[in-house]
DNA sequence: CGGACAAATGGAAGCGCTTGCGGGAGGAGA
DNA sequence: TCTCCTCCCGCAAGCGCTTCCATTTGTCCG
């Protein structure tokens, strides 16, 4: 244990430990704890005076009440876990930040918990270390199978989902078909007619390929797909086989930024030119496409955290919001796209 | 309130919904609470076989201590809290995930506490005092100043410093200085004379640059010197800046690679070649820096959390490690630096 | 003006854990 | 073999707060 620091109590501005106790608070306000707990925390029938004199009590005696006593006592622990897969990276770095401040405005405590690979996937639902521990659990898209939901359940404790959509909780997210449209529609209308994609595993976003293509009267070619390991050298590699193509594609959807960051790589190393031999574009918005000049389909990260935090509070109030949120996505033009080299056919 | 939920105490392998406490824990082992609490806490004077029972029972029960409880007790909180001024920032980020592993395998967890601006800090100061909610406090790269020391003092908190370093409490970190010469000595070597600077205030790699050119006989010029914001958008300005100098560099040391990214951009849009026209090399080794082909000086940030969960769990053990610790780093040759258009001189 | 009720308050039982204290057992020394 | 000392372990007392329940006091209405 570590013994607290001794000495200097002198009036340096360090507040001295507040050691008033409710029960001093009650005694100098002449009431029983009973009631000074009740009137300082906003129960009914207490009276006004009452509770005025108490409150009164608190201040003059700086009355500060000890969570851990209150939490153990009232059941709540006032803090959110957050489970999330990566936190280095961007996205969900900044899904975290979105998160952090709503819970602290409402004085919530966040527990961070990477649940990355598979194993700590496992580890942490088979040890539930949230256990006891949390109101609530914020999944920040990460995927979570059947008996993982029953072990949540287990917990006790409110799920909310942020950054994508899981069967039976309330989640925020974007509507990844949408997106993907977005981005596809975009490289069509500028005439591209051979569009490759740059898809992770379970990707609503190439559904969305599919469908673009359709729509234009496009057969979707499979040859143009690759599916990658997500992050930069996916990207990096899926170009690559791309441009092994026989035939290669004149523009590339890749399913966020920095996969598409890594195919312009590949594409700088092979000599060619960006926009003009090869468009790309990416989704997210990563605050290094626009220095990359990365035309991109923009989410709003950070307000999805947000209001992941404010969907934990409506929960952790008992309503039950039983909601879906899809946040609106936005085509950002920028420098990776243009017509294909043979100017729009047509 | 969330009522535990109900019913369901089949054979499922899902967990009871009644959570187990210690007392459960004690009778399943046969023996008293104060023993189990004994066995799990690693008191002495516990049988081994005891302890091993109690080992036992708790984990067959996925029993998990409430921190409340145990905090009110009088004992620990097994929570660290992290002081992060930018959670998305992939340095922080990086940084939390090396700090969360390794806490997570003692069994401690983590809160996370955004402290960017000075009135996040302020309100840091002044909320987490109000009673002890972590046995120790990890501070990132975040500035601390005396009266704040004071405060974490007062609470009697380990601290532990990561990503930098702080006068009184233990660290890892890496010589900035260190850094800043592997970064300009080899822009030196490759025969520049005129290299630039993109700093961000109080920057110990920027005295490294100074020593670096007085050592090669170059005289620093302090037109060369551009202090811009932190992060890409800072760099692309300074770089601006820079440029429209009567005699610009013809390499440029950015503080960070994203900095350095930054500076890439604005030189590309002025139709500028990298490296050809203008070498530029950072400090990180962002993942994105080698997708951009970025040359830099290679830091351990990962490394830094994990040595910094190690010196918290010491801390925690009554050790005082007065370390300062420096990790290595390692410059990484990449295509954005070469000999100036010219040709080295000599 | 009395009875039925509602409001205001106090008493007391924990919430789940840690820890000082003392007792029982077993081993060592005489 | 007896005494003394360790070593383990159980008992019980809280830590500071919330909340159920009972009690008292005040209010409303017939």
């Amino acid at each position: 244990m570590l013994p607290p620091v001794t000495g200097d109590t002198g009036e340096t501005g360090v507040a001295p430990p507040s050691l008033a106790t409710l029960d001093d608070v009650a005694r100098r306000a002449g009431v029983s704890p009973a009631t000074a707990s009740r009137a300082l925390s906003d129960h009914p029938h207490v009276a006004a005076t009452t509770r005025a004199r108490v409150r009164e009590a608190a201040a003059a005696l700086d009355y500060v009440a000890s969570p851990e006593a209150s939490r153990l006592a009232g059941g709540r622990t006032g803090r959110v876990a957050a489970l999330v897969p990566h936190p280095a990276r961007w996205f969900f770095g900044e899904l975290l930040e979105g998160l952090e401040g709503e819970l602290r405005a409402a004085d919530l405590d966040l527990l961070l918990f990477r649940v990355g690979g598979p194993e700590e996937r496992a580890d942490f639902f088979r040890r539930l270390p949230a256990r006891r521990k949390v109101d609530a659990v914020v999944v920040l898209a990460a995927p979570v199978d059947v008996a993982e939901q029953a072990r949540l359940a287990s917990l006790g404790v409110a799920v909310v989902v942020a950054g994508g959509r899981l069967a039976p909780y309330p989640s925020v997210g974007i509507d990844d078909h949408v997106a993907g449209r977005q981005a596809v529609d975009h490289l069509v209308h500028l005439g591209h007619r051979r569009i490759g994609l740059l898809t992770t595993a379970d990707d609503a976003r190439a559904g969305a390929w599919r469908a673009a293509l359709a729509d234009a009267g496009i057969a979707p070619d499979d040859e143009l797909v690759a599916t990658v390991a997500p992050g930069g050298e996916g990207g990096a590699d899926g170009m690559a086989r791309l441009l092994g193509l026989r035939h290669p594609p004149t523009a590339v959807f890749a399913h966020d930024d920095e996969t598409a960051l890594g195919a312009v790589r590949t594409l700088r190393r092979a000599g060619l030119r960006v926009p003009e031999d090869l468009s790309v574009i990416g989704v997210d918005d990563h605050p290094l496409a626009a220095l990359a000049d990365l035309t991109t389909v923009a989410q709003p990260v950070r307000t999805q955290g947000r209001r992941a935090g404010q969907l934990v509070l409506a929960a952790l109030h008992g309503e039950h919001p039983d909601t879906a949120e899809l946040l609106p996505t936005r085509l950002v033009l920028r420098g990776s796209t243009s017509p294909p080299a043979g100017g729009a056919p047509r």
